[in-house]
RNA sequence: GGAAAGGUGGCAGAGUGGUCGAAUGCACCGGAUUCGAAAUCCGGCAUACGGUUUACCGUAUCGGGGGUUCGAAUCCCCCCCUUUCCGCCA
């Protein structure tokens, strides 16, 4: 959510910057509303004043043995102009909440500015794409003709874009998302956590996820929703929350499965484990001084490149234009992997400073250095994505006889074993 | 799922219809004392919003919503949550 008081004070330059990211916000209504709230905002309080004080009177008088017979006439009058004018300021409140959650964040100065994927700009790019001596066939394939991967049977019991691994390569999936953790712990500071994986509408209208969102996400019983992402959980541990100053940067890191509907992605990698309802994240979070989390948003990124250079998988890092960020953010990185069975590279981690936007929404602050609550900063970034790490892994690892080599950083949680074999 | 008790400021904990945004203690921040510190003493210390604009005024907020009343932290209704006991259970 944006700062109300910035659309108040400079409405033509949020308008400007938004329009960056192909949001029109309507000025007029904006102002309209805001008008009209300010009229009915101050006679609604000249009010409550009037009553308060009458009330204060007759208990003084009654209490001083007094006759208020005289001054309890007047109070009615006052409440029923009341019931009207609160009730109008109430809608028009509500009004302004809802205009207001509606809004994108700003994207920060020297993000590339576009309308689409079109837009993005390559940052950097780690590693050689290997060359291979035989034509490198996708996961799907390699997966199924090991008989380690089986999407038919996935589909007969849940549906369709939901995934089933077996023997050593289900094992690998959780190699990789053991041997995410242990870095992003013992290497990176910070600290593991495990969250519900179930939140309240709440919780997903303080990461931005509601009130906008909500056909993305899967609902279950009256007011929880699966996550789609463990930043929800995670983020949320600080809503309504005023952080110590001397707590900060908080750095979690989470492993949890995220759920999405992929309402709107009807033909979009229908085939293998790019698209799913259910994959696993490990989830980069941190709860940032202001001042720090520019700097945050560069070492965050670089702690999921880690991964990718450990497994030596070849990526690039993408700076999202003004139009392909999502919601919440003020700047994201994407890293995309390469896939050579699929001859492009895949988003595989997406690292998003989102300053405020989330913590104003949430009311996650700190007292700072004058003592002031000031609202926190707040970043996050996939490291990473596990299903699309391992079929980066099955694509870049292949073997011409179409076994899989395990990579070197994995292999103390495979037993050792250096390859994927046929399932026997 | 059944029964009971309870939800008040950063924490603990008073407050059962009026001058209560709320006693007291702890924590925290200033100051005094001290060579310095501890202890002690004095003062300050909720949040959001609005108006005015450095210090001011107003409004709202005592789990959430609704109601009664001139007036609600306090009374009534609904909901949520917590704790304890019972049942069930990984």
């Amino acid at each position: 959510m944006l700062d109300i008081q910035l659309l108040r004070k400079d409405l033509a330059s949020v308008v400007t910057r938004l329009g960056s990211r192909d949001f029109t916000l309507d000025a007029a209504h904006f102002e309209a509303i805001e008008n009209e709230r300010k009229d009915l905002q101050t006679r609604t309080q000249d009010l409550q004043a009037q009553r308060n004080t009458l009330s204060k009177q007759i208990g003084m008088a009654k209490s001083q043995g007094l006759d208020a017979s005289d001054l309890m006439q007047q109070v009615p009058a006052v409440n029923t102009a009341l019931v009207d004018l609160e009730a109008r300021l109430g809608t028009l409140q509500n009004e302004m909440q809802t205009f207001l959650a509606g809004i994108p964040n700003l994207p920060q100065d020297g993000v590339p500015v576009g309308f689409n994927e079109e837009g993005n700009v390559e940052v950097r790019r780690w590693g050689q794409p290997r060359s291979f001596d035989f034509t490198p066939l996708d996961h799907i394939d390699l997966g199924e003709s090991l008989e380690l991967l089986d999407f038919p049977t996935a589909v007969k019991i849940a549906t369709s874009r939901f995934a089933l691994m077996r023997g050593d390569l289900a094992r690998l999936h959780r190699a990789l998302a053991q041997f995410m953790l242990d870095v992003h712990t013992s290497e990176h500071g910070y600290e593991e956590i495990y969250v519900p994986y179930l939140v309240n509408a709440d919780s997903l209208h303080g990461t931005g996820q509601l009130p906008k969102f909500e056909e993305d996400l899967f609902k279950v019983g009256d007011n929880l929703y699966l996550i789609p992402t463990a930043e929800v959980p995670v983020t949320n541990i600080v809503r309504d929350e005023i952080i110590p100053i001397e707590n900060l940067p908080i750095r979690l890191v989470a492993h949890t499965p995220c759920f999405r509907s992929e309402a709107g992605s009807y033909g979009k990698d229908t085939r293998g484990m790019i698209r799913q309802h259910q994959f696993d994240k490990v989830e980069l979070v941190q709860m940032v001084h202001p001042n720090d989390s520019a700097a945050a948003l560069e070492e965050l990124t670089g702690h999921a490149e880690t991964i990718l250079q450990r497994l030596n998988l070849p990526y690039r890092v993408m700076a999202l234009c003004t139009g392909d960020m999502g919601f919440s953010a003020a700047r994201t990185y994407d890293l995309e992997v390469w896939l050579p069975g699929q001859n492009t590279s895949r988003e595989i981690s997406s690292c998003s400073n989102f300053e405020a936007f989330q913590a104003r929404r949430m009311q996650a602050r700190f007292k700072n250095e004058a003592g002031k609550n000031e609202l926190i900063h707040t970043l996050n970034g996939s490291g990473l994505a596990v299903g699309r790490c391992l079929v980066a892994v099955l694509e870049n690892y292949q073997n011409a006889d179409g076994s899989i080599t395990i990579p070197e950083a994995l292999r103390p949680y495979m037993r050792g074993i250096e390859r994927l074999q046929a399932n026997k």
